[in-house]
DNA sequence: CGTATATATACCAATAGATATATACAGCGC
DNA sequence: GCGCTGTATATATCTATTGGTATATATACG
């Protein structure tokens, strides 16, 4: 058996397909067949890698198992990323800006 | 050939350790090969795929070259992130705090 | 209870990537 | 010029992963 880690995860085209298809809301398993171009079994063989990896979690329904995604590795690879931000520093204003709604940012016309 | 993307680059535990041990400044080749435990050719081998990836530049000096990390990719991985940032909004009060010194968030008190 | 549908798993061939060993090349000091 | 050191590349081997086909399991429905 083989530990994905969150890079891992990601390194694969198809999963980040599978992950971009589940952006907006759950998707049966047939519906991601449909997205990502993959046959169904290399789907639920992906959706199992992406399980194990903590991306993605299921709820059952009737025969059909909705996917959807789950925030922690999101929130594990913004930390990783924080450890590098002197060398996004410069998009920073943008990514701030982006939270406004959350916590709006003081321009200080760079101070 | 291969063309690496942000996300296979990092895949690899090796690799993720060398741009650690670049975060902060410069080193010599063999510098690296003492602190990941991988030895010299293997080193070169990642640095390479670092190279071609855009996450490290070189600066050759007499005998050495002193490999440094670019911004590129990881304002990439950021913008990348950015899409999903609903996923770990949860903990975008730290993420913002850490940009303290640059652009101070406006704490209301948790509102 | 039997059939259809949705999903998961097993097995296979092909491929990609990692590591180590050996080799080649370049710059430096003597 | 010669050897030494640092670095890069080539080769071989090994392992892991991918995707496809076929099959198994489970749930719904008549």
């Amino acid at each position: 058996m083989y530990s994905h880690t969150v890079f891992s995860t990601l390194a694969d085209p198809t999963r980040r397909r599978i992950v971009e298809a589940l952006r907006h809301g759950e998707q049966a398993v047939n519906d991601i067949v449909g997205l990502v171009g993959v046959d169904q079994p290399g789907v639920s063989r992906h959706l199992r890698i992406l399980h194990e990896a903590g991306f993605v979690q299921v709820r059952p329904h009737a025969q059909q198992r909705f996917y959807s995604l789950r925030s922690e590795p999101f929130r594990e690879l913004a930390a990783w990323l924080t450890n590098y931000r002197i060398f996004w520093e410069a998009r920073l204003e943008h990514f701030a800006r982006a939270l406004d709604r959350k916590a709006p940012v003081r321009r200080k016309g760079k101070q």
